[in-house]
RNA sequence: GACCCGGUAGCUCAGCAGGUAGAGCACCUGACUUUUAAUCAGGGGGCCGCGGGUUCGAAUCCCGCCCGGGUCACCA
């Protein structure tokens, strides 16, 4: 059946060639948008009325058709809305209307050119006096009144999602309008956006497994990065103050509703502030951006309210997990905190006691649900934050919790190379003993705080996992436009047929 | 990786006490100048995910595999 209907439209196409009708244009003059049609005329007008002498001249993909015999209504749908057209045969002319019901179906993109006015059912129509076909389509579009349902088809081939379910086109107009948002935040307050290598010599700033390239010109491996820390400090070295980069980030590990490997971090580095001026930036910068775009400050996620007004609650993550589980995480042996774990039915696969205390913080992380600061982690699970002023033991870092799950983390970055450099030996110990996600020695950024680093506060927000809640999507992957898929044997066959006659 | 659910027309889905494969939308032909899931008449369209087995006979039952979704595990 698709088959014989392509083949049926790619005829159709030669046809129109065969009457002096190009059905892939080239350009298109749009004077108006969908919306920009709405706003100027939707309540200037009643049911009936019409207005002649307000020309518009709009574009879009036909969404739905209904013929009429010597007039037809359509709906066009583009980047911002749908609007409905009637096309009258008196009114455009019989030959062009001949070519209108003959060769444009649903799926296909076309401009039209008339004035506005409101049906019997007051719904605001355009009047075409003129139409153009910009773009033929071959294939036929997902059913109008489910649309796309199947989810491997809406992965796969996202754009038949976007144009069949218009939640989706606007799911993703929302992740862009975030991030130009954050832009816009951070602009504003004098931080400059930069950029780092993504093809690195050693992984750092995050415990993950990295992807492996390999590199003809030097014929060594190389990895993509997993954060873009190390070398963000580099630039504060290097005398910038304010800086922050927004892009990609590669983890070599499973997918789940918060996990996608290919994920897009926003990493910010403000020299001379500490880890509480960067608390009160997040909480700026996210009461911003949420307000922006809902309007208010709380947000509808999966059935719960989430309020980003600030400021947001903070606790310490020793208090917590005691308070939670009655250990000490501090204080307590290595064999205490495992018995607490055992009870729990936690595996632990590697017994340091970072993953203990990770283990631990992961039993209890579900009872945060509004935006809170979880404070000073132990310096075992934090090796590139900077000690606590008034206790050595735990670093002065925050993570932001939301609903359970890390959106941002923050620290006093660690600016003394002699205890950044015990702290990465820590790490390759870890790794010799098998914990692949450890830290690498990065030789040259010892090397780079050996030149001096100045006091920094350094920030870190998972912009996949905000977008989620600021669009109440359950799954990462809803909000990544082509997430990975697996690739499948499925190329279909596409064929075309040669020229005949 | 384990378990559960699913894969039938382009799309959304039904059919599964085993007996020649269905609907709606979409598509094609015709009618219709204010419809909006338009309506009316007619028509075409299927490797029932793939491979094997049981059976006179499999979309339906059994086994294996592939792909997807979910839960858990792994994981920031």
């Amino acid at each position: 059946m698709l088959e014989e209907l392509r083949k049926q439209r790619i005829k159709e196409i030669e046809e129109l060639r065969e009457k002096g009708v190009e059905p892939f244009s080239y350009r298109y003059e749009k004077t108006h948008n969908t919306k920009d049609i709405k706003d100027l005329f939707d309540e200037k007008l009643k049911a009936g009325e019409i207005l002649e002498e307000e020309k518009v001249s709009t574009a879009g993909r036909v969404m739905s058709l209904r013929d009429h015999g010597k007039s037809a209504f359509f709906h066009i749908k583009d980047s911002e809305g749908r609007i409905q057209v009637y096309i009258r045969k008196n009114a455009v002319g019989a030959e062009r209307y001949e070519i209108f019901k003959k060769y444009v179906n649903v799926g296909d993109i076309v401009g039209v050119k008339g004035f506005p006015f409101k049906s019997k059912t007051g719904e605001l129509t355009i009047f075409v006096e003129d139409f153009e076909i910009l773009s033929k389509a071959i294939r036929p579009l997902p059913e109008k009144w489910h649309g796309l349902k199947d989810k491997e088809v809406i992965y796969r081939q996202r754009y038949l999602d976007m144009i069949s379910n218009d939640e989706s086109l606007e799911r993703f107009k929302t992740r862009y309008k975030v991030i130009r948002l954050f832009r816009d935040f951070l602009n504003e307050r004098g931080f400059i956006e930069v950029e780092t290598p993504t093809l690195v010599y050693v992984t750092g700033g995050a415990e993950a497994k990295p992807f492996v390239t390999h590199l003809n010109v030097f014929d060594i491996d190389m990895y993509l990065r997993i954060a873009t820390e190390l070398y963000l400090k580099r630039y504060i070295v290097g005398g910038f103050e304010k800086i922050y980069e927004i892009g990609k980030v590669f983890r070599n590990e499973g997918i789940s509703y918060k996990h996608s490997p290919e994920f897009t971090s926003m990493e910010l580095y403000w020299a001379y502030a500490d880890y509480n001026d960067i608390m009160e930036l997040v909480e700026d910068l996210l009461s911003y951006v949420v307000k922006e775009i809902t309007g208010s400050t709380k947000v509808m996620y999966q059935g719960v309210e989430i309020d980003f007004s600030k400021p947001f609650r903070r606790i310490k993550m020793r208090d917590f997990i005691k308070e939670h589980l009655g250990v000490d995480i501090l204080e307590d042996s290595d064999e205490k905190l495992l018995k607490v774990l055992k009870d729990h039915e936690v595996e632990v696969p590697i017994k340091s006691r970072g993953h203990l205390i990770n283990k631990l913080w992961d039993l209890v992380e579900d009872k945060v649900v509004q935006p809170t600061f979880l404070l000073e982690h132990p310096v075992e699970i934090s090796p590139l934050a900077k000690r606590h002023r008034e206790d050595p033991r735990v670093t002065e870092r925050f993570e932001l919790i939301i609903y359970g799950r890390e959106i941002a983390n923050a620290f006093s970055e660690l600016n003394d190379p002699v205890d950044q450099y015990q702290r990465f030996l820590e790490q390759v110990k870890l790794r010799e003993a098998g914990d692949e996600e450890a830290q690498m020695m990065d030789k040259d950024f010892i090397r780079a705080l050996e030149y001096g680093l100045p006091p920094t506060g350094g920030l870190g927000i998972g912009i996949d996992r905000l977008v989620m809640f600021l669009t109440d999507s359950p799954t990462i992957r809803d909000v990544i436009a082509f997430p990975l898929v697996n690739p499948k044997s499925l190329d279909e066959e596409i064929e075309y047929e040669e020229e005949v006659e």
